[in-house]
DNA sequence: GAGTTTGAAACT
DNA sequence: CAGTTTCAAACTC
């Protein structure tokens, strides 16, 4: 390949050294700063994709792309704008995954030199694709989102290999490995083109222009195809999320998306490390990445990983576990934090479920994937396995979480539906975006790979009836709270189931209950009787709610009647109404969930910001205060309301937002991802999603450990998956 | 492990 | 949209 003339060409344009230069040192900051900037609705997507899957697709799909980023970089003009040159790092970074992939010694060289990017601002571009899932979400971008995370994670070493090494000599083990890219490069050209052009529009339209990528790839390079469906299917998620059928439509074959999904899927097990990669690649990859997918988490970079590791315990304890269980988790790594994450999947196999029992789930592609979220994320928030997007194809076809019960590492309990064939939301299997498995004693069971259309066809079904079927039922803001120094304690006053449960008999203290089982407090969105839920009583939401009003209607001249109203309406609940009063002053914490719900419209995002005074109050005390203040906030300007809010649920409105309202008039969730948020999903009655996946941070903080324990704070406010 | 309880999901 | 049925998890024994 070196001697090919395509080669020499190649290499004589190659302005690839520039940015590898560039790259090295402060580019990859740069990288990450840009991707920060630019990233706001990546975060949702890492959380719910399921590593076993990504990383599958990563592997492939980095080699392709690398290869045709490389073709791009070399092709293209110098004079793209800065923003080019940011994605033609990011591809620059891909490439140099691969490369080192190719070269094992390189790679371990450049391990031990650089020190992987940490903290939320490594965060993957690719990640905001899936934005728009809660849960499930995840699915669409995990090829991206992988890639991105891998990028991150070996940019750095990309740095290194190419200051130490001949950058041709990479070229080589790059083209060495795809022949195809040869051909491949002039598509590629076009592609990266696009790329490269406007990462940032990438980011945020990614899947038009990945699916643009794809179509040309595609064609010329089988291997590239593989890469390009991910994308493909990436982009069709993002469409979906977006909202944009159109884009979906024109650009999202389904075929593309069919084939990866087979590839991924039924190619699983075959391919998992590696089937794409070579042999050295394999090696290379085997640790780092590996340990990623292992977990679940997967695909992130070493320096991510802390990031990843987190959100993977996120992930689990979104899934099924209490809430409560979950957050005191999170808490608990967050805190402790970066020590753990630094040890590569290890720890996580301690946050993470699997003891190895238990096979991962796989999650649905488009689906919520957010199981990542699985077992994993709890959070998903998202997710994964988004609404729409989420569970459209996207997602990959992971490998199945475990659920943990209570905390519990038991948790790898699975289904055990007999009627439902699993393809209901009965199925906590299915509701979570994962296909079932091993661990589950289901009959007749259609949610598996093998029926993946018609897995995807009856999640669209239920999504059509209830976009929001799949969403996280709990938003969490626990992690917000970390950021602020918010007390631990407080924080599952700090998220509220979205819907509401119903509960008459089991008084919200049993796991029948979501809101209890969520580990979050019952809001006014809820329907129970005898509410006792010990993470925040309904009743006392509810005189929150007055108490609001209440406040309100004195702040508000011209509604001087209602206020009066309002009033009247507090007094019922007078003793309610002392606690709130109380509590008030104290606990400013938002209420994320009402928030949301009160406010349809979250344009513009700024970076989350730490909520206000939250500081001691106790659960209840600052769940009524929560309430109440949240509401305020929302009711005296969207503004106030944005900054608090999460990113994601700022998002303009995108179909990745969460619709306030429901129509029953329970509370949404937000779609996302959390996606997200969540995909995935909801699980039946185990909450998928206990809380959206955080994201990281936009601002960019950098700090090593304190950027992790940012992130995750960060997190919290955002909602996002990250 | 079988049976009961429970409340969400699905259906009408 | 409300009421009913179905379903599977959660719970109890």
């Amino acid at each position: 390949m070196q001697d090919s003339p395509l080669f020499s060409f190649i290499d004589s344009l190659s302005p690839i050294e520039p940015l590898k230069s560039a790259y090295s040192g402060n580019g990859l900051q740069a990288y990450h700063q840009s991707l920060n900037v630019t990233s706001v609705s990546s975060i949702f997507t890492s959380p719910h994709h399921n590593a076993h899957k990504e990383s599958k697709l990563s592997k492939g799909s980095f080699a392709d792309y690398t290869e045709n980023e490389l073709c791009m970089e070399e092709g293209t003009d110098k004079n793209k704008s800065p923003t080019s040159s940011t994605a033609v790092r990011l591809f620059a970074c891909t490439s140099t995954i691969t490369r080192e992939s190719h070269t094992m010694t390189t790679c371990s060289v450049n391990e031990g030199i650089v020190d992987p990017p940490k903290g939320p601002n490594d965060l993957p571009q690719p990640g905001r694709f899936d934005s728009g899932s809660p849960d499930h979400n995840t699915a669409p971008c995990h090829g991206v989102s992988v890639r991105s995370d891998l990028k991150q994670d070996k940019c750095p070493k990309l740095e290194a290999v190419q200051t130490t090494n001949n950058t041709v000599e990479k070229r080589k083990c790059l083209f060495s490995t795809d022949m195809q890219l040869q051909d491949g490069c002039q598509p590629a050209k076009e592609n990266n083109e696009v790329m490269g052009c406007e990462w940032d529009d990438l980011v945020s339209v990614t899947s038009g222009e990945l699916l643009a990528f794809d179509s040309s790839m595609d064609q010329h390079h089988t291997g590239v195809q593989l890469a390009v469906n991910n994308a493909e299917s990436c982009g069709y998620l993002l469409s979906k999320l977006a909202g944009g059928a159109d884009i979906s439509d024109r650009t999202h074959p389904t075929t593309s998306s069919q084939a990866y999904y087979h590839e991924m899927v039924v190619g699983e097990d075959k391919t998992e490390n590696g089937q794409l990669f070579p042999e050295d690649k394999k090696t290379i990859l085997s640790e780092e990445i590996q340990d990623n997918i292992n977990e679940e988490n997967a695909c992130i970079p070493l320096g991510c990983k802390v990031e990843t590791q987190q959100r993977g315990v996120r992930r689990r304890c979104l899934v099924f576990e209490a809430a409560g269980y979950s957050h005191r988790t999170v808490q608990k790594e967050s805190a402790g934090d970066l020590s753990f994450s630094t040890c590569k999947g290890k720890s996580s196999a301690q946050n993470h479920r699997n003891p190895g029992k238990t096979p991962s789930p796989h999650v649905f592609r488009g689906s919520g994937s957010l199981d990542l979220q699985m077992d994993n994320d709890d959070c998903s928030v998202g997710g994964f396995l988004g609404n729409d997007h989420n569970s459209s194809q996207s997602s990959s076809p992971p490998k199945k979480r475990r659920k943990s019960d209570n905390g519990d590492d038991d948790s790898c309990k699975r289904c055990s539906c007999k009627k439902s064939k699993c393809l209901k939301l009965y199925c906590e299997c299915f509701a979570a975006g994962v296909y079932c498995s091993e661990p589950c004693s289901c009959q007749g069971c259609l949610n598996k790979p093998i029926h993946e259309e018609i897995v995807l066809s009856t999640r669209k079904q239920i999504e059509f009836r209830n976009p929001l079927a799949f969403a996280p039922k709990v938003i969490r803001m626990s992690e917000a709270g970390q950021e602020t120094q918010e007390d631990p304690k407080n924080t599952p006053a700090s998220a509220r189931h979205k819907r509401g449960c119903n509960c008459k008999k089991s008084s919200c203290l049993k796991k029948y209950c979501e809101c209890y089982q969520g580990g979050v407090g019952c809001s006014n969105n809820c329907r129970c009787e005898t509410c006792k839920n010990t993470f925040g009583t309904r009743d006392v939401a509810v005189s929150a709610e007055n108490e609001e009003m209440k406040q309100e209607g004195e702040q508000t001249e011209s509604c001087e009647k209602e206020k009066e109203n309002d009033q009247q309406k507090a007094n019922v609940h007078s003793e309610d109404h002392k606690l709130v009063e109380l509590v008030v002053p104290i606990t400013p914490p938002l209420d994320v969930s009402s928030s949301l719900l009160k406010q349809p419209n979250f344009s513009n995002a700024k970076p989350p910001r730490p909520c206000k005074a939250r500081s001691g109050s106790s659960s209840r005390s600052s769940k009524a205060s929560v309430t109440v203040q949240s509401r305020k906030i929302s009711k005296v300007g969207d503004s106030v309301f944005i900054e608090e809010m999460p990113d994601i649920l700022r998002e303009p409105s995108s179909p990745g937002i969460v619709k306030t309202c429901s129509p029953n008039g329970k509370r949404v969730s937000p779609p996302h991802n959390a996606l997200s948020i969540s995909p995935n999903r909801k699980g039946g009655r185990k909450l998928i999603l206990k809380s959206i996946p955080s994201f990281p941070s936009l601002v960019g903080d950098t700090n090593g450990g304190s950027a992790i324990c940012s992130s995750d704070s960060t997190t919290a406010l955002a909602l996002g998956p990250s």
